[in-house]
DNA sequence: GCAAAAGTGTTGAGATTACACCCATGC
DNA sequence: GCATGGGTGTAATCTCAACACTTTTGC
């Protein structure tokens, strides 16, 4: 690790999952170098002539193995003593993912990958926690002005679920009447004419009316 | 210009003021390259172990002389193809100066240096049109829930001076009493014992309650 | 006294919140 | 038949937008 004339640039994804009625983030465990031993969101360098969403994308797809994802720049990161071995400049990048998909069983370049609550997250290397609470600040405001959440649902789902996914996300309980009024008076989903049978009434299931980010309001 | 193995880091800078109840930017002409003649907003590259923010004041610094501003980063552009001759990644940044200061007659690095309203700019290199949309988009969604307006008035404005520069921003008329009711409902002016004396009724005079950044709501 | 900008409240519509009971199913 | 989650409407409150006349000054 030399000292470069000029800061190299990284890509930093937080990738949001619901796992069991709770939001969680992947975290890797970093091998080498200064914070070996101490947990951080996974990243990469970005090499000339990828733009950064590719970039990405590609951190994304080497550490899940999805594609298909919702994904949104953050901010970017330049303190130059984030790292102290050099100066890196870290575009940070939010992921949605429908489900904690299984997890690579080695890495070459981290020595575990994990699915962690983001309410009960370490202190992480990179000075990432500062990350963390943009993120989670994003992303709680935007599900309230746009239909993001459909990249963390399957394409069918009740009322019920989509709810849980709000409330993980938001940290709160909602009121069921209003959430359900207002995700059908914004034309968020569509009923579709099936129902899921369960061990109790059976539930309507509903679809995202579309399937690419839109904003609400 | 050679291609680097890796891409650098720039630091471009949107800077508003308000000239004649007009929203204006400040544009450079470039002097070298392959869009030598071409307007561009100020930027410059970002040197290893100084913060983005600190590049960012420091060119603001050097472009207008004036130190004490509001500054937000905005977005990181990291197209390879923007600029032909190198991959830069290029951090975005808005400021926010309360008049358009007196510019350097000659800068070394510029052919010339000028105020333009930001509404009616030409075709941008470095395909910084489309960064003047976000910055604009970004300015207009925050002097809603937030005090920054400050930054674009005197330390004594009346209320009529605050409106215009809503109204700049906006690009569309106020009405008068909501305007006034939503400022001093806010807290975020304070009435002076003072008024402005002119050809015609005299103006009370108004200062922020606070001259740092606030979010209101 | 007249031209020009400053100052001032009320009303209606729409949005948001709070809240409680019946329904359908599996066991 | 009972336990469990699914499904539904209304009233009160708050927020936001629309709107017109009087006041104060310089000339």
């Amino acid at each position: 690790m030399t000292t470069a004339r000029l800061p190299t640039v990284a890509v930093d994804v937080v990738i949001f999952t619901i796992d069991e009625d709770e939001l969680k983030t992947l975290l890797v465990q970093v091998k080498k170098g200064p914070f070996a031993g101490r947990w951080a969101f996974p990243g990469g360098l970005v090499p000339s002539g990828e733009s950064l969403d590719t970039t990405a994308r590609r951190e994304l797809r080497e550490k899940t193995g999805i594609h298909d994802v919702y994904l949104e720049q953050l901010y970017t990161f330049g303190e130059p003593n984030r790292d102290p071995s050099a100066h890196v400049v870290s575009v940070a990048y939010f992921a949605l993912v429908s489900r904690p998909v299984r997890l690579p069983a080695d890495d070459p370049k981290y020595a575990r990958v994990e699915w962690r609550p983001v309410r009960k997250l370490p202190r992480l290397a990179y000075g990432h926690n500062a990350l963390a609470e943009y993120a989670l600040t994003r992303l709680q405001a935007k599900i309230g002005y746009s239909n993001i959440a459909y990249s963390l649902l399957p394409a069918e789902f009740s009322l019920a679920e989509l709810q849980a996914v709000y409330e993980a996300i938001l940290g709160r309980r909602l009121d069921r009447r209003n959430f359900r009024k207002r995700v059908l008076q914004l034309g968020l989903v569509r009923a579709l004419s099936k129902q899921r049978r369960g061990p109790h009434r059976p539930a309507a299931l509903y679809a995202f009316a579309r399937r690419t980010p839109v904003l609400t309001e």
